[in-house]
DNA sequence: GCCCAGGATATCG
DNA sequence: CGATATCATGGG
C-alpha cells in the first residue's frame, strides 16, 4: 500500500466537483459521497493499480488524500500523483479567470454559484479520445453506458478487499484488436465502432503519435487529428480541454454549450456556432473555464438546482 | 410517433 | 460551396 498527500491551489469545490459527476456520469469512478471519496484504477506505466482519493481539507486548502492498494516504485509514485495532479487541475489558477469572468454580467452569477469548480480532466489521452468520440452526437447518459460496456468487453478487472468491482479503461491494444462487430452488440453504430477502433489502430501502429500534441499549438492539434476519420473540429477541442487541460477552447459546434449560452446569456433563439464563437471572443483567453461554467448552468438545471 | 441528446460524414444540388 | 440525410438509442 503506498499514501501520501496531494495539495491542491485554491479554491477548490468538492462539493460542486460531486454535483457535476451526478450529471456527468464516468463507468471507471466508484464514487462515494458519505466518505468525499473516489475510487478507480489508474495505468501506472502498464499497471493497474486501484487507487482511492478522498477529498480533505476545505475550498480554501483543499488536500487529496492519496491511497493505492499496491506498493509503488519511486517512480511509479511520482507517475501517479502526476496524474492526479493533471486529473484535479491542481495547479490552475481561478483568480485571474474569476476576474475576467466578472467584467460580463451573464458570467458574474457562474463565477458565485460554482466558485471553485475546476477542469476534472482525463487522466491520459487515449480514453479521453475514444469516450469524447463515443460522446459524439448522443446525451451523456447514452454515452455513459456505451463506454461501460467498452469496459466491460475490453478492459481489465480489478477487485478490491471488500470484493467491489473495478474496471480499467481499455489498453490501445485491446482496443485495436476489437473488430466493428465486437461493438455492434453494445449498441454502437457501425460507424462510431469503426472510428473508435481506427483510431486506437493509428495509434498502436504509429500514424498517431499522442505524445507529441503537448509540443503543439491548438490549431495544428486541430489540423494534426482531424486528419482522422471521425474525428472533427469539436472533438479535438474536447480532447484539448478535458485531456489536455488547454485554457482556451470553445467547442462552438456543442448542442449543450449552445443551450447553455442561449440560457444564461437570456437570448431570444438558440444562437448557432457562429454566433457562439463571436460571444465567446469576450471570453479569451480563458474560454475554457467559460464554457465549463456555462456547461454547468446546464447540469445545474438538469439536477434541478435552484436556477433563475 | 416525434424531437432532442456535449457530431461527423457522405452525398447531393 | 451550403443544405440534408444518416447513424443508434433512450427519455420527454
Amino acid at each position: 500500500m503506498y499514501t501520501s498527500e496531494i495539495s491542491l491551489a485554491p479554491p477548490y469545490s468538492f462539493e460542486r466537483l460531486l454535483r457535476r459527476l451526478e450529471t456527468h456520469p464516468d463507468p471507471q469512478l466508484l464514487v462515494d459521497v458519505q466518505e468525499g471519496t473516489l475510487r478507480r484504477v489508474f495505468r501506472v506505466g502498464s499497471r493497474p493499480i486501484l487507487v482511492s482519493l478522498q477529498f480533505q481539507g476545505s475550498m480554501e486548502e483543499p488536500v487529496i488524500r492519496l491511497r493505492a492498494e499496491s506498493t509503488l516504485s519511486e517512480t511509479e509514485q511520482q507517475l501517479l500523483e502526476k496524474t492526479v495532479r493533471h486529473m484535479f487541475s491542481a495547479d490552475l489558477d481561478l483568480a485571474p479567470i474569476y476576474d475576467h469572468m466578472r467584467g460580463q454580467q451573464p458570467l458574474v452569477i457562474l463565477t458565485e454559484r460554482f466558485r471553485g469548480l475546476r477542469p476534472f480532466l482525463d487522466s491520459d489521452l487515449f480514453q479521453c479520445m475514444v469516450k469524447t468520440i463515443i460522446g459524439q452526437q448522443i446525451n451523456l447518459v447514452f454515452a455513459a453506458s456505451l463506454t461501460e460496456r467498452l469496459l466491460e468487453l475490453a478492459g481489465d478487472t480489478l477487485q478490491d478487499e471488500e470484493g467491489r468491482v473495478f474496471m480499467a479503461f481499455p489498453t490501445e491494444e485491446a482496443v485495436a484488436r476489437l473488430e466493428p462487430d465486437d461493438l455492434r452488440p453494445l449498441q454502437f453504430s457501425q460507424r462510431k465502432a469503426e472510428y473508435i477502433i481506427d483510431y486506437a489502430r493509428a495509434i498502436v501502429n504509429g500514424t498517431v503519435d499522442l505524445d507529441r500534441v503537448w509540443q503543439m499549438e491548438d490549431e495544428e492539434i486541430i489540423s494534426y487529428l482531424t486528419s482522422l476519420r471521425g474525428i472533427g473540429r469539436w472533438t479535438v477541442e474536447c480532447l484539448m480541454m478535458f485531456g489536455m487541460g488547454r485554457p482556451d477552447l470553445l467547442p462552438a459546434a456543442d448542442i449543450g454549450l449552445r443551450n447553455g449560452i442561449h440560457m444564461v446569456y437570456g437570448l431570444a433563439e438558440k444562437p448557432d456556432e457562429k454566433e457562439i464563437r463571436r460571444i465567446g471572443e469576450d471570453w479569451a483567453p480563458w474560454r475554457s473555464v467559460c464554457s465549463l461554467y456555462i456547461w454547468e448552468a446546464v447540469g445545474a438545471v438538469r439536477r434541478k438546482e435552484v436556477w433563475e
